[in-house]
Order: C-alpha cells, then sequence, then structure tokens
DNA sequence: TATTGCTACTAAATCGATTTAGCTAAAGTA
DNA sequence: TACTTTAGCTAAATCGATTTAGTAGCAATA
C-alpha cells in the first residue's frame, strides 16, 4: 500500500495535478477552480488518506519546516526543559526539531552544523560551546536564521536571547552576604563561555562592593568533563578542614555541579547551612528534596524557548529582508529556600 | 552564495552529472570511470564545497536517514537520558533525530506519527502512551520500521526493548521485607501502562510470597498529570498519623513521583528511613543527595538506546525482508543506598 | 569486412510537490 | 462580424539527487 500523491488524486478525477495542487493548498478561489470539481478533489484526498510529501515540498519550495537545535547535553535537566519548551513551541508551528548534544565540543557541534545543514534544516536554535565563534560568524554572513540562546559571544552581532548572569550572581551573592556569610566561594565551569564568566563577575563585583577583598583561591574553575572527582577535590580544599575552613559559602553556577557539590559536602558530613550556605544556579529537582532544600537562581526557560522559536521562525518567513538583530536579556527568578539558613 | 549541486559540478567540467553521481559515491570503478576525471571531479567538489542535499536523495531514495522519537517528556530526565543515548547511536550511524514529547496522550502521539510520516521519516522508536494500541498496530501492519522502548502491549507483535519491571519490583519489595518492613505502600501511575503494571504486579507477588496480605489502601495509583497535590494526599493517607502510620515503606514507581514524594515525606517531618523506607525505581540525580540517598532500580539506559537504535536501523536497512520480531527484556541494576536503613 | 566486446561516458526518467505560462471555449463588447 | 475578456483549466519546468538504459569509439576477433 503506496502513500497518495497528488499525482494518484489528479488521474483519479481526471484532472491536472495542478488543480489538485491548488485546491489543496487553498487557492481554489484565487485560480478560479469551480466549486464542483473543488469538492470532488477534497472529497478524493479524504477518501485516499493524501497527505503531503514535506520532502517534495521540501525540495521544491525550499523550506523543510524543520529546525535543527544544538545544546551541550539533552541529558542535562536544564536542556531538557529547555528543549521541551522549543519542541512545544515549534509543534505550535507545525515544525519539527532535530536535536543534537555537542557536549560543549565546538568539532562536534560544527559537525552537527554541517549535518543539519545537509538536511536542509529552515533555522537553527544554538547554545554554542566555547571557541565556535567562526561557526557562528559563518552562519551569520550567509544570512541563515539562527538565534543563540543560554550564552552568546559579544563580538558577534546575531540574536541571541540570555539571562542577565551578571545580575543574578550579583543578587545570589549579596543574599549571602546579607545573611552574614564573608568567606562565600564560586565553583564554575571553564569561565571562557560568556554566561559563567558573567556569573563569576557578578559574584566578584558583589563581593567588592561590599568591600570584601576578593580571594581566588575561593574561586574554582571545573573542566566541562563533570569528572565527580574534580568536583571532591574543589569541595574539599573549600571546606575540607573542619577547624580551619576556607569558606562558609558557595555559589555553585550550575545544577549540574551544584548535585555533585552537595553529594561531596554531604559525604564530609558537613550541614547545610550551619557549616556551609549554598546558592546554585538552575533550579533541579533535586534541589527541592536535598537535606536543606536549596535557594537557586532559576531562569525562566518557557520564556527563553519560546522566544527563540519565534525570532528563528521570524528569520525563516523574512529571509530576504534585513531584520533588526534581536539581543534580548531576561530576568532570572530568586527562589529563597533554605540553604543559606537565616 | 546559493549551495553547490551536483549539476554545478557537472558543468564547471563539462560532464555528465551522472558521472559525478557515479564518483561521488564511490562507483567510479563499477562504472569504469577513468581516474583522471575522477579525480578532477573530487577536486571540483572540495573547492565548490559540495555537500549533497539530503532532501533530494530523500526524494529519489525514499530514505531520509531520520528517524522519529515520541517519548512521554523529553524535560524528565529519564527520558532525557534515554533521548540521548539515542540521538548518539543515530548519529554514529549518520542518522538524525526528531524529537517529540507525547505528554502520555494518545491523541498527541497519533498526530506526531502523522506529522513524521508527512517527513518521511525512515522508522521511529517510540514509548506509547496508554490507548494508543491502534496506532502501534497500523504502524506494525503497514510494515513501517519501529520499535517499542520502555513500554509494551502484549498482546501486538512487534519489535519492544524493556525491562523486566516485575522482577525488579519484586526484588525491591523482597529487599524491604528483608530489613523488616510490613507495611509496604507502592505509589503508582496509572496501573493501564504495561510497564507500570509490571511493577506493581511484582511489588504484590513479593508480598504474597511472603505470606503478607495485599492492602489495597498501601497501592496508591496517581493520574499522569503529576500533580504534587495528588502525591501529597497520597502521602498523607498512608503515613500522615505519627502514631498510627498506615506504611512503614514505600516502593514509588517512577523518579518524578518519589522525588515529589520524598518533598513531602520531609514536609512532614517525617524522616527517612527511620520512619518509612524508600526504594523507587530510576535514578535521578536527586536521589544521591537527598536527605537520605535513595535505594533505586536503575535501568540500563545506555543499552536500552543503543539497542533501540540498532533494530530500527535493522528493520530499514532490511524493509523488504520479514526480519524475526526482537522482544528485548533486560534487567535492572539495583543500587543500594541509606533509604531503607540496614 | 563484419561482428563482437569493451571502455568511458551520457540522456532521460524518476521521486512528489509547486508554480509559471499558456490554452480553450464561452461571454461580452464595438 | 470581429475582437477582447474572462472563467476554468493544463503542460511543462523546476528543485537536486539517483539510476536505468543506452551510445560512441576503438580494439579484438572470426
Amino acid at each position: 500500500m503506496k502513500k497518495t500523491s497528488l499525482n494518484d488524486i489528479a488521474k483519479h478525477l481526471g484532472v491536472s495535478k495542478t488543480l489538485v495542487s491548488f485546491v489543496l493548498n487553498g487557492k481554489a478561489k484565487e485560480y478560479r477552480i469551480s466549486e464542483e470539481i473543488c469538492k470532488k478533489v477534497q472529497d478524493v484526498a479524504q477518501e485516499l488518506n493524501y497527505h503531503p510529501n514535506r520532502i517534495a515540498q521540501g525540495l521544491r519550495t525550499g523550506k523543510t519546516k524543520t529546525i535543527g537545535l544544538i545544546i551541550a547535553d539533552i541529558a542535562n535537566p536544564f536542556f531538557g526543559k529547555l528543549g521541551r519548551e522549543i519542541e512545544q513551541e515549534a509543534a505550535r508551528h507545525g515544525y519539527h526539531v532535530i536535536f543534537c548534544s555537542s557536549d560543549e565540543n565546538p568539532e562536534k557541534s560544527e559537525q552537527q552544523i554541517a549535518m543539519l545543514q545537509q538536511s536542509q534544516v529552515d533555522g537553527y536554535i544554538i547554545s554554542p560551546p566555547m571557541n565556535s565563534e567562526d561557526q557562528i560568524r559563518t552562519l551569520a554572513k550567509r544570512n541563515i536564521p539562527f538565534v543563540l540562546i543560554d550564552r552568546y559571544f559579544p563580538e558577534i552581532e546575531c540574536n541571541y536571547i540570555v539571562v542577565d548572569n551578571f545580575d543574578a550572581a550579583y543578587k545570589a551573592t549579596n543574599h549571602l552576604l546579607a545573611l552574614g556569610r564573608k568567606r562565600i566561594a564560586n565553583i564554575t565551569l571553564n569561565v571562557d563561555l560568556q554566561n559563567m564568566k558573567a556569573r563569576t563577575e557578578g559574584y566578584k563585583q558583589a563581593l567588592r562592593d561590599a568591600s570584601i577583598e576578593i580571594d581566588e583561591n575561593l574561586v574554582k574553575i571545573l573542566p566541562f568533563s563533570h569528572d565527580n572527582k574534580d568536583v571532591a577535590r574543589s569541595i574539599k580544599e573549600l571546606v575540607g578542614k573542619k577547624d580551619n575552613m576556607l569558606a562558609d559559602a558557595i555559589l555553585f553556577s550550575t545544577s549540574k555541579i551544584g548535585v555533585m557539590g552537595i553529594e561531596c559536602i554531604s559525604d564530609l558530613g558537613l550541614k547545610v547551612p550551619d557549616d556551609v550556605a549554598i546558592v546554585s544556579f538552575d533550579n533541579a529537582d533535586a534541589y527541592t528534596i536535598c537535606v536543606s532544600p536549596v535557594t537557586v537562581v532559576a531562569q525562566p526557560l518557557k520564556e527563553i524557548g519560546k522566544t527563540a522559536v519565534q525570532i528563528v521562525l521570524n528569520e525563516i518567513k523574512n529571509q530576504k529582508t534585513l531584520l533588526k538583530i534581536q539581543k534580548i536579556t531576561l530576568k532570572t527568578n530568586f527562589i529563597i529556600r533554605k540553604s543559606c539558613g537565616s
């Protein structure tokens, strides 16, 4: 049982496929197709269970109604939730989403972009890894519809939608300061990523504004590998000596290291918030049920995802016209729980 | 700057595009293309940065090198991790994955299958929601390559790859019994899903084998909506009365309800495992850092994802031949932590 | 010399849509 | 009557690949 094509309908009725195409695309009036034939075509289409072949449409029109999504890792709940929003909004507009996890690896993302290009996706939503500036610049130069999410490159003029990481970290750090913490540490990922950098900068600025000297020993920069041992070492260095703890609070720049970190802290037999106060970026599920529910910087994932899709779709629709570049910075939502004491 | 096509290369060299196609598809020898021309074609292809248009290939060959993935919710870390494995294995074979979240809603999954069909995906990996039997049967009848994951329908003959949920729940319940728990509860989702049903069956069988009468008040079946209030009510009913607790242990059938449940338990001021012991399906991140790290039934996600992809790709490659139906049941991995005491 | 066989290629059909240009018959107008 | 207009439809090109069925030219064979 092969699929029904336009031609099948045309033959079935003894009319041209042009006519059938016109009718099924709602252009009957425009092309003065008689009501009678119009009705017949629609009936037969239904009867033969006709559904247009998107691949053929794609070849002819150059639009596949598919967008490519490149994120670090779909298994990471932060990106999972974001991906979900993107998928949902895309579906609302009849678009499909191809998911690619780059593992923060620029070679991978480059290859993924190349593959997606071969698949003729109409546009891209990208959370660009470090050292992928050239890839992004190339997309921009070729006038390919895309939008960056989560991070951006300040030196590249393009659409992006991020959160005010500096502000969020600044406020989070101030929250800790206000509760009397003096030796606040920051555990973060490779700081060459703009969003991570901004978080650490916000943290430092809050300390400066409180006239606290910045101690680089309190800033731990971990590799992307997310190796438990790296986190454990950092935690041990910061709070390992019970009688002489370097830090009395920790700001985690991502929930993935935060979750690992809290596990390490608990392994050391330390209590949150008594021994160490904690604030983390991203509102992970784990944070609501851990020993001391964690105060977090939550991102407006729904809005990020939805807006990202809208920006790309808009770019796709108006690819010829030069649209105004959209640089969107959203505010985060600070959720206070018990991990900082009170 | 338009993309380079086969024709562009052909014109550039004054040869036919047939020849170019042969060369670039490695069929030069087969069709006796001279070494000299062969080299030239390759050079020009490189020079013009040629990449085949997959859409055109797809139209001609009927293969899009894309598979459709339908799961309940990509934002759920269980499916996120599974999706990641699937994406990875698919990419290894040059395939793209379109992600669709069905929200356990059969109308949605039906629509998603329809859309994916229009997009001419080569095959499907599906975690089928309740009441989607007809959709699956239709796929099977039409000889469309697909494999079910996470759940299956016993009455439908088709490929699937699941875990031994009965055995896992049986062992988990036995673990609780062995530690002296008598009144073990089970909180699960709508039991019409085969995997959920098997979990509850395994739980009941373990009780029976221990000569413990099954108390249906200890089995709480929640709707899919995952409303916090439903979980809270169940928890309250089970362990709400401090002096007269119905249950002394809870087996959670999914990590999503488990995480919510633990939060409720902690809100009630109860201690795990002293007041209630806990075992949960699925190894959520949260479980390693919560007050009392949770003993879990972990699923072999890597194997499930990888095998699923291999089965579909195999079906795709041999679509004409009638392959043996693969019904795969994997064993789970029981990870003992602190939530059951000792 | 005619036939066959081989090498090295090409023309054209095809997949399933969209879209431009154009055609025929009837009606309206001068 | 002759010309224009309009309604209602169709042929054919096109997108970019793959693939079948050839063909031209030359050497080898009978």
